[in-house]
DNA sequence: TAGATTGTTAATCGATTAACAATC
DNA sequence: TAGATTGTTAATCGATTAACAATC
């Protein structure tokens, strides 16, 4: 319903958790879960999990608990995964191709569909299964190609450019590997992977 | 002061976002920054820095700003990476080769110090600079080693092993590339990254 | 039916922000 | 001094939780 207010971002974060979870417990053999159940495992309270999803529908029966894989269904539907996503891969060193190499995407929503690199020593060579394009034509290709979805492996000093880029090509989710805060337009998302914050946020306990 | 409230944990994931900042400020050649400065590039509010940084003490003066030098130091003293934290890694594929080889732990606070693997094909062999050891004497070496912190890029069927094995061996801070939440005491610290998790996060706004 | 669990309300809790005196 | 920015207060905003009627 228009003019409805948006569902919090913090909500849209708990949902992939949620998400992988309910994959879980069907890999375990499960086929109905409680939101006692899924608190437990995930260390959340089972009001939140309950209130997370009552924003988007009624997706349990009451005394009985949630039906697992329509629940999943439900919830690939509201995140948009559940179709596949093209997604662009820039940076073809030791990070970009453990990405490339990765197994958990498909199945998950995403396939990595090229690869790009600005090393002359790299543009045209074979990155797993990949031929690594110049990142000059990047937006080029982005374009005729749709993609919607990068991620961003490449040093710091070049990742601004990079997002720079991809943004002109119409990208509009990043997953910026690189260590640095970068500058999107207000409908471009970025998610952030930096294992040295991550580090630093649990030495602060030691 | 004892019984004083502790700093809430959001305040301290924000710190090493700071930090990094203010590396890259130093880098700059810049030597003095605002509170507006530093909000405008990190994009949250100057309000919120101040705030944050008032709870470990007074580092700014009036008029003036902060000396980025001096609070990036102080900001280290408090995160405890004004040293350098041996990190045990779990996993020799692709993605433990690739954090074997990433540069970005030096200078800021981490040091891998050794690396482990289950697959009797990887154990003693070459992983960049390092051997690889068998995860069956995980525990003895780590308690020898004395060490706190680790990674963990093993597959998510065998994470929760794994995690064990570094809880049993006393560390205290995990971060956990398995894309599954796991099961520690309340005095260890779990970091999760899960790169399709933080794409899902963003395909609901596509 | 008796027992269990949802979806939702209202209260609580906590985080963010606006504003400004202090002061460099 | 005039201008700028901090550190802090109080108000606002938003998220979490407890509790329970509804109902399977």
């Amino acid at each position: 319903m228009p003019g409805s207010k948006p569902v919090p971002d913090i909500v849209i974060g708990r949902l992939p958790i949620y998400l992988r979870a309910l994959g879980h417990l069907l890999e375990e053999g499960q086929q109905i879960t409680a939101s006692q159940d899924l608190a437990r495992r995930l260390r959340i309270s089972s009001a939140q999990i309950r209130k997370d999803l009552s924003h988007f529908g009624e997706f349990g029966r009451q005394g009985l608990g949630y039906d697992i894989a329509h629940l999943r269904d439900q919830i690939r539907r509201i995140l948009k995964v559940d179709r596949i996503w093209d997604v662009a891969l820039v940076g073809a060193g030791d990070l970009g191709h453990a990405i490339a190499g990765y197994g958990g995407f498909e199945g998950r929503g995403f396939h990595v569909a090229c690869v790009f690199d600005s090393d002359p020593q790299k543009i045209g060579s074979r990155l797993g299964m990949f031929e690594v394009y110049d990142s000059a034509q990047l937006v080029e290709r982005l374009q005729e190609l749709g993609i919607q979805v990068a991620i961003v492996a490449v040093p710091a000093s070049a990742a601004q450019a990079v997002v720079d880029d991809l943004v002109r090509a119409g990208v509009r989710a990043i997953l910026n590997y690189a260590p640095i805060t970068v500058t999107v337009p207000p409908d471009v998302r970025v998610q952030y992977i930096d294992p040295v914050v991550h580090l630093q946020r649990m030495t602060y306990y030691l």
